[in-house]
DNA sequence: TATTAACACGAAACCGTTTTCGTAATCCTA
DNA sequence: TAGGATTACGAAAACGGTTTCGTGTTAATA
């Protein structure tokens, strides 16, 4: 087992002192060529690679951003976070992932862990209890301590940061009026049960649809389902009582879900009910019929969070002063085969 | 915005030295009760929190773990990472993230990125690109060097660390000796195109139930496909030219994209072709029918990889000496509604 | 030949902790 | 009251780098 080798070691074993090797290294024309191809060929024989943690604690930063998002075994979440990655991996910074797992303990504990000193800043989507709470002192805090942050799809007014999201209302207006304009006339929604902010949103673009078209609005084409699956589901009651041609679904779970329940209802998609949905996850492709849907281009929304965030750390470095942003990602609808 | 405030500050203010300070935060009975009191209580006011980089450098050790897995778009993949995450934070460890996207120089890149000093060890599993090449130079080095590493999943012999799989060859056994019970005579394998230990060891397990209950073996029955989705697929005209009754395929985005052809082909699931999957995702449980899947733990797996590697870490802090453990995660059958 | 400039390197401070060791001041004991 | 023991604290080294500022030696200039 090969030990650690150092500046110390390097400098002891060719005689010279610690700062002479340090400015060799960096190739500084203040040492001979000479010492300098010597140290270097040193170094290089015995690998070395300078201590990543006395770096970070000399430049004060540490080229690693904390990520906390809710859960981690969901499509969109999961785009998003590649996409952070693939931009962060670019601009050498690290990714620490923590899931909050919908909890807003977890997240406050989660924030603490990585608070002092072992990242440079955060990208966060709220967790659901978060939002139902409304309690953002922890972020609060960061934001005072001058830690950069950015917020996204999960976002709320309440704090002021980077913010970057899609065109929540917009989209569910648009996916309602692909179903109006499909002739669907009984369109229901499906959402969680937990608030959250994308779904009002997405919520309000359908009532305006509704509106718009002179259908009527009405709370009990209102479906609202636990993210986890139950086996005597809700949904099974809603669709026997309430007869629909059409069903905007917030995310794409929901949608398959209750697709399902429809076909074993004898329905047929999407002839007797038109289906849509958000998040265009493998799910959706692989569904039978596959899912129309509106993609959130998570992975572009990531990228974009990460250069955000990016962004603000190095200009934070050079006394920057930046006004915060807010990025809205325009989201698309994919037309397959659960509409008409 | 606060200045951050450290040990010296709190010293400056209460005109006592930066050691003082620093039992007196321990709670150290080498400090009077009367000096302890004051210091704890002005840390507390002014909200003083160590600085993890700077202990990481005292003690040479992050309390970070390096994660690097092929994808993250994965049902799998994704609940390991939950399992890990899961047991590493409890343990007071942050898991730093990296994807190496099935590419040989990437995983190679995110190693050398977390080598120096980030992290305390590994955690991995191997690139689809690395395993077809077999060159593991970059896991002898990091092993040479006497990181911790644990492989789970898709593992290597010509690397000696701790590694955590599933009985890979049983469960292909299981799986296919599952649709011969139910009646299947030409049972096809679906695999990936490109090289995999698990594959490999599936298909063992599905010759070995097939030579068992006298049935022809027979290369021609076995399809390979490459991860992502080609329009122009393979299995089209594999399904087209072979008759078959049944089919196992090594994960579940493969078996749902049969299940679909089939079913375009006119042929009814279970009845034609009975279906039996590996992972068993939200693909399996939302697939109409439903699939039949070999359920392979991840989430178990994760926290079992994270808790051998902690127990390495921490074990050579006291110089103690440990043989490499193989831990093996026992499969087990879903059945639902795809088999007969 | 005296003065200065350029060169090549080292000492030391610093980042924020922890920890060992030393030492004044007080206390107890013989 | 001299002696050792105890108490309460500080100085300094260490972790592994970077960087500023000297400084001794040689080379160039007047």
């Amino acid at each position: 087992m090969k030990k650690k080798i150092t500046l110390k070691t390097i400098a002891k074993e060719l005689d010279v002192s610690v700062s002479t090797v340090s400015k060799a290294l960096k190739n500084s024309s203040e040492i001979s060529l000479d010492t300098r191809e010597k140290i270097q060929a040193f170094a290089q024989l015995y690998n070395y690679r300078p201590n990543n943690i006395a770096i970070s604690l000399k430049n004060r930063r540490t080229k690693n951003i904390g990520v906390i998002i809710p859960d981690i075994v969901h499509h969109f979440f999961t785009t998003v976070f590649r996409g952070i990655e693939n931009y962060a991996n670019a601009k050498g910074y690290n990714v620490i992932v923590c899931i909050s797992d919908e909890s807003f303990d977890k997240e406050v504990i989660n924030m603490e862990l990585l608070a002092n000193g072992s990242i440079d800043g955060y990208i966060m989507s709220l967790a659901a209890e978060t939002q139902k709470k409304g309690d953002y002192s922890h972020l609060i805090s960061v934001v005072d301590q001058g830690i950069p942050l950015v917020l996204f799809d999960r976002v709320t007014d309440q704090i002021q940061c980077d913010k970057i999201t899609i065109n929540d209302e917009e989209a569910g207006y648009l996916a309602t009026k692909k179903l109006i304009e499909g002739g669907s006339k009984h369109i229901a929604l499906v959402m969680n049960e937990n608030y959250l902010n994308v779904d009002a949103q997405r919520a309000h673009g359908y009532y305006r649809a509704l509106q718009e078209a002179g259908l009527k609005v009405d709370d009990s084409m209102i479906l609202r389902l636990p993210y986890q699956f139950e086996e005597e589901d809700k949904s099974v009651q809603f669709f026997k009582h309430i007869v629909i041609d059409g069903l905007v679904s917030v995310n794409e779970v929901f949608a398959i879900r209750c697709m399902k329940q429809l076909q074993q209802l004898g329905k047929k998609i999407p002839e007797d009910v038109a289906i849509i949905g958000f998040t265009n996850g493998i799910l959706s492709q692989m569904a039978n019929p596959s899912l129309t849907s509106v993609m959130q281009h998570g992975q572009r929304m990531g990228e974009k969070a990460a250069e955000l965030l990016i962004d603000r750390v190095e200009g934070q470095l050079e006394d920057k002063q930046m006004p915060f942003r807010s990025a809205v990602i325009q989201a698309g609808i994919l037309e397959r085969d659960s509409t008409r």
